[in-house]
DNA sequence: GTCATATTCAACCATCTGGTTGACGATTGC
DNA sequence: GCAATCGTCAACCAGATGGTTGAATATGAC
C-alpha cells in the first residue's frame, strides 16, 4: 500500500517529526540517537518514528538490538506533485533550475551569473 | 504573521480541505457553493474554511451577504520549499519549467516542442 | 417590516494526538 | 547466568480535531 496524502501531510504537520526528517537527511540513525536532542521521552520519539514509518517517510531496520532509521525521500513525491498541481507559484529550487538549464540546453551564451534571490529558509523553522 | 508549516501541513492533511482547494483552483466560490458537493453540514464546511484561512491557503472576502473564498497558492510556497529541501526527487512542474526557460533566456533556437511527459495526476486522489 | 438566504456561533460529543510513566521483551557483554 | 542497553507496549491524561444541532447575526428581496 502506498501511504495516503492524509498520512503524509499529517506526519509533516509536527515540528518534532520534521526535525527528525532533517536529522535523517544527514545520516541514518538509531532510535536512541534520534531521541537524544529532544526533551521528551524515548517512548514519545518511538511513537513519532512510528508515524513517520506509517507515512512511508522513513524505513526502519533492526540490526542486533539497534533499530536503524533511514529517510525515504521518495515518499514526499506524491505530496509534492499534489502541491505543484497548484503551480501558480514559481518553482522554488532555482539551483536545480539552473542545473537543469545547463544540462538540457548546453548554453553557450556569455551568461553573467544572475543573483539567486530565492529564499532558502530550509534550515530554520523546521 | 506568516502561517507556520505546522498549520499549512495540518490543513493539507484533511481530504475535505484538499478537495476544497482543488475546487477553488477552478474559480472563486461562495461558502454555500463550496459546501454543496459535500455530505456534511454547512457549519462543518465553515470550520474547514476557517482552518484553510488560518493556514493562509485561502482568503475570504465578504460582499453583501455572500462570503467569497479565493485560493492563495502562495501559501503553499513555504511548504513546497521545505519539501524541496529533501530534493532527491525530480522537480515536477515541467510546464512552468519551460515557461521559465522561455521568459528568462528568450531562446531563439529552432526549438522543436518537447513532449510533456510529466505526470499531471492532479485531479484524482485529492 | 417581513421573510428568506448566507454564514457563523455555541454547546456538545466521539475520536485522535502527543505526551507521560512503568513494565516488558530482545539482544549484547561480561 | 546476569546485568545493562535498546526499543516498544499498555495504560493513562489533557487538549485538539471533526463532526453534529440549534440559535443567532447580517444582508437582500419584496
Amino acid at each position: 500500500m502506498t501511504p495516503s496524502l492524509d498520512t503524509v501531510f499529517a506526519a509533516l504537520a509536527d515540528p518534532t517529526r520534521r526535525a527528525i526528517l532533517q536529522m535523517l537527511l544527514e545520516d541514518d540513525m538509531a532510535v536512541t540517537d534520534v531521541a537524544e536532542p529532544f526533551e521528551m521521552s524515548l517512548a514519545a520519539i518511538s511513537k513519532h518514528l512510528g508515524v513517520l514509518t506509517n507515512a512511508g517517510l522513513i524505513t526502519q531496520e533492526k540490526r542486533g538490538r539497534v533499530k536503524w532509521c533511514k529517510l525515504d525521500p521518495d515518499a514526499l513525491k506524491g505530496a509534492s506533485v499534489w502541491m505543484q498541481g497548484f503551480g501558480q507559484f514559481e518553482p522554488v529550487n532555482l539551483d536545480a533550475f539552473e542545473a537543469f538549464l545547463e544540462r538540457e540546453l548546453s548554453l553557450e551564451q556569455t551568461g553573467e551569473t544572475k543573483d539567486n534571490d530565492h529564499d532558502d529558509n530550509q534550515a530554520d523553522d523546521v
